[in-house]
RNA sequence: GGGCUCGUGGGGUAGCUUGGUAUCCUACCAGCUUGGGGUGCUGGCGACUCCGGUUCAAAUCCGGACGGGCCCA
């Protein structure tokens, strides 16, 4: 099947035949976890803690549960996350004096024993980062990775003496972004969100999204500046060198499975996944091919491959029982970058066919030092596949003057900065408004909803 | 937020209008066979989402819950 052609029917197949997850969990938006698919977000959590541990921040793990007395404290916070939070209000058949939420997000947990952790300047920079699950209570239609309930979530937390640290802080939240979007392969747009969709609490926002071969936008990460909003809900302060106390800048970074969908989306094929060599579980799949008669002989030579190539790469050798070519289908579903065949040719010759999941190119290499030689071309793909999905995303981004020429895909237009034409945006063509572009563009011409001179960059998509 | 639609072995389905014996494909298991792109043969396992109602009798008709999917805003 085509991606382009049934996005979603498509999407659900990928993620089936590759064994990802099992939707057939008798919950709403709450999906199984299977081996593979666990493995391939095992990967990505391995990123976020290299590049977070890496910048000084520390691995934490928060309670599930939130008091309600905790949550509501940010006015404009509880607002925002009312609608969709589950409640805990029995304890066994008594009812809970005070209620529970389960955690949508960290702040209101967290923030109360920062108040009790930060005492003064020298505790800070603060640099915090949990994977957890948080749940909303999605009422709209649920996706596997893309709209769950139970959300498999990082998020970075950070508190700093001044608003310029924490603007700091967002910079290498972005330099930190850009690094493992190479990793996952994925290209993005960094937008400010406008005011009004600005998480709720927050300064500001900005969102790195992605485009997804629906035409649709796919949130990948967020950065939000709290400014002190947080901490003087939560009297979370600190004694500066001058002896006066004040209250800490926040900031956080959210990340989600939804990277996972991401990667599935915009680098699958017909014939399923294709993972990006630094994500995939497995990068390279021996398929001995035993001929009858030599199978002792070629399945000992498979098994001496794989000792030879272990040390170096994620590889595994598939050795069941069946055809060779029902197992490239099958690897080749679950995205694996390279398979290598062993069969009875190439032992004569003492080389191996090694196929490229991104092209399907075959070629014969020889044994003698064909780690390396696998090395650098998962080097090379994994350049290759972000190089591809940048280009789609670029040739899908389009510039329009006037509202009506909207289409699928990422469209930007000159904004006058007023927030009705931003709302009537989303009102007339359905889209989301994604924000301002944060690494500055030149504004020219006009709005594209009311004709007046623009003096922003606007940009929207139907998005997920 | 509003509207539509569907629920039958693990997956995909026929049967439902007109109530009575549940079809086929695939997957799975066993054996043999085969082995450089889904090998073939034989045998086997396995299902009407749940609760209530109507009826002598419900996959089928009615109501509700739960779950899946689609469209619009």
């Amino acid at each position: 099947m085509r991606k382009e052609e049934d996005f979603s029917e498509w999407f659900s197949t990928a993620i089936e035949k590759a064994e990802l997850r099992d939707k057939r969990y008798p919950v709403k938006g709450m999906d199984v976890w299977l081996p593979y698919g666990w493995a391939i977000m095992k990967r990505i959590d391995q990123g976020w803690r290299e590049e977070f541990d890496g910048t000084g921040h520390k691995e934490v793990s928060f309670p599930l549960l939130i008091p309600e007395t905790e949550f509501q404290k940010e006015a404009d916070h509880v607002k925002g996350f009312e609608e969709d939070v589950y409640w805990v209000t029995q304890g066994g058949k008594n009812p809970l004096d005070v209620r529970l939420v389960l955690r949508p997000t960290s702040e209101t947990a967290m923030y109360p024993m920062f108040a009790l952790w930060i005492r003064s300047h020298a505790d800070l920079p603060l640099k915090t980062y949990q994977i957890v699950s948080t749940f909303r209570y999605e009422t709209k239609m649920t996706r596997t990775f893309l709209r769950v309930r139970e959300i498999h979530f990082f998020e970075s937390h950070t508190a700093h003496a001044t608003f310029e640290d924490a603007e700091q802080q967002i910079q290498e939240d972005l330099q930190i972004n850009e690094r493992l979007m190479r990793r996952f392969c994925l290209p993005y747009l960094v937008s400010k969100r406008p005011e009004w969709d600005k998480f709720p609490g927050a300064f500001y926002s900005l969102g790195a999204d992605t485009l997804l071969p629906s035409g649709r936008t796919l949130q990948l990460a967020t950065f939000h500046q709290y400014r002190d909003n947080f901490s003087k809900v939560y009297e979370v302060k600190y004694e500066a060198p001058d002896g006066t106390h004040k209250y800490v800048h926040q900031t956080t970074d959210g990340m989600s499975e939804r990277i996972v969908g991401a990667i599935i989306a915009v680098h699958g094929d017909e014939k399923g996944l294709v993972l990006p060599p630094e994500v995939a579980p497995i990068q390279v799949v021996i398929v001995p091919i035993l001929e009858k008669g030599r199978q002792e002989e070629i399945g000992r030579a498979a098994r001496e491959l794989y000792a030879a190539l272990q040390p170096q790469l994620r590889v595994h050798i598939d050795e069941r029982d069946l055809r060779p070519g029902e197992k490239f289908y099958h690897w080749e579903a679950k995205g694996v970058p390279l398979r290598v065949e062993l069969g009875p040719k190439d032992l004569e010759k003492q080389s191996v066919v090694v196929v490229q999941r991104t092209t399907g190119e075959k070629k014969s290499l020889a044994i003698l030092a064909l780690a390396a030689r696998l090395r650098s071309m998962l080097e090379l793909i994994q350049v290759e596949m972000f190089a591809r999905a940048e280009k789609v995303l670029k040739e899908n981004t389009f510039t329009i003057l006037r509202l009506e020429d909207a289409r699928d895909g990422i469209n930007r237009m000159g904004w006058c900065g007023r927030k009705e034409c931003g709302i009537a945006v989303t009102e007339k063509t359905g889209m989301n408004v994604l924000g301002t572009p944060y690494y500055k563009e030149s504004a020219s011409g006009k709005c594209a909803v009311c004709g007046e001179a623009a003096i922003d960059v606007l940009y929207a998509a139907k998005a997920y």
